[in-house]
DNA sequence: CCTCCCCCACAAACTCAGCTTGTGACCTCA
DNA sequence: TGAGGTCACAAGCTGAGTTTGTGGGGGAGG
């Protein structure tokens, strides 16, 4: 389990800045550091690389064709690296907060940087945020309690004294490592199939096990699920499990987008199986209405989930 | 333009194989370093995010729910880096290569990462890749010398000596900044109308300008493009002028995903304009057939394009 | 209850990657 | 030809992150 030496982000940094204002000089004053440091970061890169990235000369520096390349590639992490920025900065600013968002974890993981980059991007005024992250049923007693100003949850169950809206749905899927049997089939798998398959799951109690377990239930004839393969603490940990394992898993869609993309697991389609849940908006019913902070995060999230 | 220090991700990657392990020691001996090591960058990460991120205890360290949601969040960033270690090996890795592959800018830069990831995971045998990017004309040269397997290129005209298949197609899309009317017009824009404002454009001869100019042409009545509003070199100081700007630009949807779902940029729909044009593998026709690890690349692409 | 073991924190010394300072070569443009 | 720009080389510095060394504390097992 020893990656190799992560790059290094203020390099790559560098390289954007450089490419951007076409020298090395005007880089450097626009990062604050000497010319100097500018030329040693992107000669390291060109170590590193193999390949010259920039070609330098008396009226500035232009990418090669391999700088432009390994620019492009830079900027996905840079822009990943963003939302990471933006979504800590949130969860440190519980101070002077102009909103206060409660999300539930799959939410708070996977949705909610995006919309918190475009949140604070889309306007001028760069209101603190304030996120908490809990399951729903604090999210709603906090919201009760005046100590939100808007959640967002996973279950279908909204109490019907509070505003709500449905964001989108969230598919749970089953999944398989790329060497799993089951990557390579045409057909659909059946309920009873996967059923009677030991699978990876949460504990007992997790909201995506018990989504599982509920629309098995209404079936007909009834399936009940076999014993597990394993049990697991974290998402993460069914990740890897099933990634490198035999056993299949169910997981939010959302957890696994990477996973999918890099072709580290295979979806498996279930016929007649559909296990979606919605993802909702909730918010105290007053005469004030929902504040404009709230209303603008709101309308982000409609926009993203499309 | 001085944004925040970047995240260190050998700190990210701590947190996540500590998250893995349950247990700073563990991990510490996982990363081939010292426990107060781990154990400082950890703490690091918890001055930065605020909050602590694990709780200690004498059988281990579980994270919190604060830790778990930046390990969450910490994942992206890791995984986009992953993307950009492959890819820059392959520009590096030259030599002793067993599958050579040659690709035009916008699909080296956008698609080729997630399928080289997807290629080195889905087998056992770790291939060296030696990736090429010129334009097309000159990947075709290069297949028909025999000095690439396969090539992915951007352009319909696809010699007829060669063996092609369509992998996807990719659109270019008007965009404008969040702050720009357009972007928040409901109705679809008229050709004319989009022609007769001045844009932001790739230097005359850029694929993309081409295949703009090329739409406009077959419409009837015909119409032709305003006088630029600016004309840049990259891809990059288009978006950045578009972003922050009034003018509107036209790019490949491919470059703009992020900034997208980042909520930086704004898409325009245009009535009666589709511009599309395919990506396409292309590979020498021959007795022996595509090498099996180019054959396995493209059906990695074929999968992934969906 | 005591002892051993494992896990983690604290403190001080170290070390080297990356920075600044200082300088010079080179090109371009007027 | 000189002035003003760009970038590279060299040497010393500096501090963030590391190792080394040590101690506290909680569980497990006798």
């Amino acid at each position: 389990m020893i990656r190799s030496d992560p790059p290094d982000l203020k390099s790559l940094q560098t390289l954007a800045v450089v490419a951007e204002l076409g020298s090395l000089t005007s880089a450097s004053t626009a990062l604050g550091v000497t010319q100097q440091a500018v030329s040693s970061r992107i000669r390291a890169l060109e170590v590193r690389t193999g390949s010259p990235l920039v070609t330098r000369s008396a009226r500035g520096s232009q990418l090669t064709e391999a700088g432009l390349l390994v620019a492009g590639w830079a900027k996905d992490v840079l822009d990943a690296a963003e939302r990471f920025e933006v979504a800590v900065a949130a969860l440190r600013d519980k101070s002077h907060s102009q909103l206060r968002v409660g999300a539930s974890l799959t939410i708070a993981e996977h949705l909610m940087p995006e919309w918190l980059i475009a949140f604070q991007t889309g306007s001028g005024n760069p209101a603190a945020v304030d996120l908490v992250v809990a399951n729903s049923r604090a999210v709603i007693e906090q919201l009760r309690a005046g100590a939100r100003d808007i959640g967002f949850i996973e279950t279908p169950d909204v109490p019907s004294d509070l505003e709500s809206r449905v964001i989108a749905f969230d598919e749970l899927v089953v999944v398989v490592g790329v060497n799993h049997p089951w990557a390579r089939r045409r057909r659909a798998l059946s309920a009873a199939e996967l059923a009677s398959t030991a699978l990876v799951v949460r504990e007992e109690g997790s909201g995506t096990r018990r989504t599982l377990e509920l629309a098995l239930d209404t079936l007909e004839p009834k399936i009940v699920l076999a014993a597990p393969a394993s049990i697991l603490p974290t998402t993460t940990a069914i990740r890897s499990t099933v990634a490198s394992g035999r056993a299949p898993a169910v997981l939010s869609s959302l957890a696994i987008r990477d996973d999918f993309t890099l072709g580290r697991l295979a979806r498996v389609r279930v016929a007649g199986l559909t296990l979606k849940r919605p993802l909702t908006a909730v918010w105290v019913r007053n005469s004030t209405g929902l504040p404009e902070n709230a209303e603008r995060l709101l309308s982000i999230a409609l926009t993203h989930a499309r």
